[in-house]
DNA sequence: GAGTGGTCTAGACCACTGT
DNA sequence: CAGTGGTCTAGACCACTCC
């Protein structure tokens, strides 16, 4: 209905987004279901194709709409979120470390994550060595150029295109290659996991810290975790402290915003007895 | 220099894009600094203004520039982003309960946030009464429709013009009811914080757990945190519990993603010794 | 008033998808 | 092949800022 007793003095291209949000959140357009084409809006609408165009940019950047090319343009079915919780999981890695062998085998932390078995998900482990740039070696508390191991790891789904998530760890080199088997990403998946591959050069890590940020990706983010015009991703950096209080490893991962939740529980100290 | 040995497929938009954000990022286009005006690059680079506009348009989803209205197109300073550390944030506030009055009186959160003292700051606060949605019901473990208090807080810096954060508590009305003060917001700020007005009806919180996700902002929080366009931010659920494992209170805070990093330090417990 | 970015038109050709 | 979204042009008028 037009409302005729007072102008609406926003452009006309941000009126019809705000008109078609509408019909997508009222369930006119339910998710997967093709919006009209450009064509079609413009002779309905009596605007020009490029302003047309624009409303869709709006809807695109809202997360609500996605374009394909020569097919038309969709409603996004709205993203169901994974929960991390991040300190019961790096207390169950830990803790993993004493498991029998067996058992480490079985279950590593994507399957953790996802409750997916290890025969549906395909596994990529890449280690190079680099030199530290100023700012991983400030974490590490060490000169720049200190010779790291880079570990780069992904995870997908096998019956899934989208990728789960993306990681790279950072380890002292030379403190690693006390034991040679670290060096090799032949190795990978590692029973047991870093805390292990720690526990075989007697390393037991005291306590992690998450560092979490939004960022828009890089462009080879958007290549791996294929993510759409306008999205975010969240970076956690886990910095890793040895019982010893020395930093142990640095390892950033990447997810997608639209699709994760984190969770922090936090046990407070009673109030002392007055 | 043009490469001429092989082509360049990329669109142009997204070519002048590419070589305006390198003149960023080498510093030779420096923060704060204007680009060339729409008309002058397509005179210079042949192309026309639209397309200009698409490259310009680019930069400003990279967060690297920021456009005004009849003035120009300028770089962003880099945004500095402001820690959180909400797991020792919580302690404190909790221990700070039995602080005597006067201490109370001269920090509350944001000031320990931002270290600024507490006359720089401009403190919102507004009440009101509330039926539960579906969704916080469920979390507070109460019927829908159950009557809350709902307390918005804003804070800003009275220099800035950019306000610092935003953020919504929900408490149990009959429950803050006990005490008639507590439902008056002209009582705001109330030295000592959400710990000491829930100690006033005999509430002691024993643990917290944060919700992090990041979205689009709501148009609301656009006009409110003066976000750009293709800014994100992040959303804070904390769900507060009480020592009787009572849910007492649900918060929501919205920091601006590009200038906030969140941090939770996990102290991990020590292995068995075998 | 001159210059800026914001909106808008009426076309055009292209790459890609489906049949 | 027809239809879709992606790129692009060459204009126009507007609101806003600064001098």
């Amino acid at each position: 209905m037009a409302d005729v007793t007072e102008r609406d003095w926003r452009p006309r291209y941000v009126q019809l987004a705000e008109e078609l949000r509408d019909r997508i959140v009222n369930g006119e357009l339910p998710a997967g279901s093709p919006l009209p084409s450009e064509p079609e809006l413009a002779a309905r609408t009596g605007m020009s194709r490029t302003s047309v165009r624009n409303a869709l940019r709006e809807l695109r950047e809202w997360g609500l709409v996605r374009a394909e090319q020569g097919r038309g343009t969709f409603v996004r079915a709205p993203k169901v979120r994974v929960t991390r919780r991040n300190i019961e999981r790096y207390q169950w890695e830990k803790d993993r470390v004493h498991q029998p062998e067996e058992m480490r085998r079985q279950k590593g932390g994507t399957e953790y994550d996802t409750g997916l078995e290890v025969h549906q998900l395909q596994f990529h482990a890449e280690y190079s060595t680099v030199d530290a740039s100023e700012e991983i070696a400030a974490t590490f508390k060490v000169q720049a150029g200190t010779k790291l191991l880079r570990r780069m790891y992904w995870t997908s789904a096998k019956t899934e295109d989208a990728p789960l998530s993306m990681s790279v760890s950072y380890l002292i080199y030379d403190a690693v290659a006390k034991n040679p088997a670290l060096l090799d990403d032949k190795n990978e998946p590692w029973p047991g996991g870093t805390h292990h591959q720690l526990s075989t050069i007697g390393v037991e890590v005291d306590h992690v810290s998450d560092h979490v940020i939004a960022r828009p990706p890089t462009p080879s983010e958007v290549e791996i975790l294929r993510t759409e015009p306008g999205d975010w991703i969240l970076s956690i950096r886990k910095i890793s402290t040895g019982v010893d209080g020395k930093v142990v490893e640095v390892a950033d991962a990447v997810y997608p915003a639209d699709r994760t939740e984190l969770v922090y529980g936090i046990k407070l100290h009673p109030w002392e007895k007055k």
